[in-house]
DNA sequence: AAGACGGAGGTTTTT
DNA sequence: CCTCCGTCTT
């Protein structure tokens, strides 16, 4: 056995590693060595001759499986195959085994993200009409996928939902949905989950199929579960229940995507056998910044019993910061980095997260402004742009020649499709599901050029998308840098984004065709193999948080949410402010278990600085074209003044605060539209 | 079917 | 302040 793998491990952190049969929960509080022995525990694993192939790793992010994999190589020298997210795991589940399940998709379905989902959820809404307003494409889709997760019937969900049409028609739109769906051979991402535990529990001998294969099981933040991820757990667990979860109730932030903690504080009485190992000690943050994140999080009331300690030096105080507005908010944080950055840190060691997306303007304006480097996470994904996404949508209807959505897409925005509307594509789609073959396949053939007859412009339009069609089919799938430049090629693509858009963002959106046709290539170099369609997959599964560059040198900015799993030398906290963080909408109905959320959040945030945090809040803030007079966090008052250094920033100077608003109890605002308000 | 205009609405988003 | 719709116009 290699030596290194228990190396440095202190005695509850080695009791988890060397566990090796039966049940076992490790909470892992935050910095305190989770990934570092989860990937021991696999290296430990295989060095007691438990073949990689037996071990079933799955996490949230890409970025985390990544991370997983090449720790345990460097530790073992190979690393298991079967690591990765939970729908990446699924999908793979579902590409060998979907045939066995009766649920009318073959191996090569379409993966549908939120908004595939969306856009079909509009065109079905669109099509029944007389329905009532609130019946939007985002309540359409929660009601879908609060059905997909729970066990609960229709009726249920909708009388819950507080559904604003009649029960027969939220059904019904459900229905036409999964249709749709199965018409064009796709799954969506709550599918990818519930297919696999479909899979498992109905198709007989699956199950111990599945467990002969996995014989160890292991789910990362496990605190951030949703009920079919539940499920899958309980149907993957073998005999010997060689099941092996770590999770920080704490940092359970996702319970509006369905997350829920409660999964991880009940894993004791679902496996009544399970060994319970909780890692307190952090490494990471000074004993300031780990005393203050525990002073906070002591506030909620539904926790784990845990208290994390440190044996680190003592670092310099958490302090809160008060200024005028937004503006000086950006400007004291931009010139404490670059004062910083003079002292020799570099940028890559700071750090801005904040509640919402929004709030990432001022910075960028601050940073462009004075030349500090910067990668800004969130936003709008790489893959979510608009010309990405309509090169894809060719890329998807090649792979999958039943994708409408695909080929709505690109009849919309191909100038090659120009004068081709609704209503011809529309017959064009229930002709080809007459004839009973793929629409591409329809659309592409001779037999439909031929019946286009006569010179009518629509009968010459339709050839010409036919004959375009026919040479994006003949186009090689493997390589897959082949595939993808042959069809950029074919489809005259790059000449075609300066016919769309004209000078609009023009070589931006030229840059990002480049950088996309790039991804592509590193993909062929990683993959030689693989055809068109696993490279869909992967794109389909990829988020923007895996884009992190921790190598390159610049101030990292991004949402609190995305910053879970990170850890920075200096941490900014900016908005600390009461309707931000806790955010308003998410507390409309202000349940304990919503504020308790935020505070999770914040908890998060905090305990992702190592040596120093600083807490912003303004005055004064501008937002949704408005001046809005802010109160600060009720949070920040749950850090007992000793451990926080108050500090305001006005005009240029610093100065030490010695009253605030918070030194009086904290009243919560009587309406939603609290403060003052006043027009630009 | 494409462009122009006005109104509404605007957390977070691992996949 | 922004962006995204729907509708109205050509």
């Amino acid at each position: 056995m290699s030596s290194e793998i228990l190396d440095n491990l202190t005695e509850p952190q080695l009791a988890a590693v060397t566990h090796k049969d039966g049940p076992m929960l490790v909470i892992a509080g935050a910095g305190s060595g989770k990934t570092r022995v989860v990937t021991r525990r696999i290296a430990w694993l295989i060095s007691q001759g438990v073949w990689p192939s037996q071990i079933l790793a799955m996490t949230f992010t890409n970025k985390a499986a990544r991370e997983m994999r090449e720790r345990v190589a460097a530790l073992v020298g190979q690393a298991p195959q079967n690591i990765g997210t939970f729908h990446g795991c699924c999908a793979r589940f579902l590409r060998r085994d979907i045939d066995k399940l009766d649920c009318g998709r073959t191996r090569d379905f379409t993966i549908y993200d939120d908004g595939d989902q969306k856009s079909i959820i509009k065109a079905i809404i669109t099509e029944k009409r007389d329905l009532p307003k609130g019946v939007t494409p985002s309540f359409v889709a929660q009601f879908i996928s609060n059905v997909k997760n729970g066990d609960a019937p229709y009726e249920t969900v909708a009388v819950e939902m507080e559904c604003p049409c009649s029960v027969k028609d939220i059904i019904e739109l459900a229905q036409d949905y999964e249709k749709r769906l199965i018409a064009c051979n796709a799954v969506d991402f709550d599918d990818l989950l519930r297919l696999t535990v479909d899979l498992l529990r109905k198709v007989p001998g699956m199950r111990d199929i599945y467990h002969n294969r996995f014989r160890y099981l292991l789910i990362d933040e496990y605190q951030d579960t949703n009920h079919l991820q539940y499920e899958l757990m309980k149907l993957l667990v073998n005999e010997q229940q060689n099941v092996h979860v770590t999770g920080d109730p704490d940092q359970s932030i996702y319970s509006w995507r369905g997350a829920d903690y409660h999964n991880i504080m009940s894993f004791g009485s679902d496996f009544p056998q399970a060994k319970i190992i909780k890692l307190e000690q952090n490494y990471r943050s000074t004993p300031s910044i780990l005393n203050a994140a525990n002073e906070l999080i002591k506030n909620n009331s539904h926790r784990f019993d845990k208290n994390l300690f440190t044996e680190n030096p003592d670092g310099v105080q958490v302090a809160d910061l008060l200024t005028e507005n937004d503006r000086s908010e950006a400007e004291w944080i931009r010139r404490k980095i670059a004062g910083a950055h003079a002292h020799g840190h570099p940028w890559r060691n700071f750090a801005i997260f904040y509640r919402t997306n929004a709030q990432s303007r001022t910075f960028e304006e601050e940073f462009i402004h004075y030349g500090i480097p910067y990668q800004l996470m969130g936003g709008v994904r790489f893959y979510d742009r608009k010309e990405i996404r309509d090169f894809l949508a060719l890329l998807r209807l090649k792979v999958n020649p039943c994708d409408q959505q695909a080929f709505l897409r690109v009849v919309e925005n191909f100038p090659q499709c120009n004068g081709i509307g609704h209503v011809t594509m529309n017959s064009i789609i229930r002709q080809a599901e007459e004839s009973g073959r793929p629409l591409l396949e329809f659309l592409s053939s001779q037999q439909f050029r031929d019946s286009q007859k006569g010179n009518s412009t629509k009968a010459h339009r339709l050839r010409i998308l036919s004959n375009w069609l026919d040479l994006i089919v003949k186009q090689p799938v493997t390589p897959v840098l082949d595939a993808v430049a042959g069809i950029e090629k074919a489809s005259d693509f790059i000449e075609n984004l300066q016919k769309q858009y004209g000078t609009e963002n023009l070589s931006a959106r030229k840059e990002n065709m480049e950088s996309f046709i790039s991804r592509a290539a590193d993909f062929t170099k990683n993959y030689p193999e693989a055809s068109l369609a696993d490279y869909l997959e992967d794109v389909a599964l990829v988020a923007d948080v895996d884009a992190h560059d921790p190598e390159a040198d610049s101030v990292v900015l991004m949402t609190l949410h995305s910053s879970k799993g990170l850890e920075f030398p200096c941490v900014f906290i900016a908005g600390c402010e009461d309707g931000l963080l806790p955010h308003s909408l998410s507390c409309d109905r202000p349940s304990e278990e919503d504020i308790e959320e935020e505070r999770r959040l914040f908890y998060v945030g905090i305990t992702r600085a190592k040596r120093a945090a600083y807490l912003t809040h303004v005055k004064i803030r501008f937002r949704r074209g408005m001046l809005t007079a802010a109160d600060p966090s009720p949070f920040l008052g749950e850090i007992p003044e000793g451990l926080r250094k108050r500090i305001e920033y006005k005009d240029g100077i610093e100065r030490i605060r010695t009253r605030d608003y918070y030194d009086t109890p904290y009243i919560p605002p009587p309406k939603k539209n609290h403060g003052l308000r006043w027009s630009y």
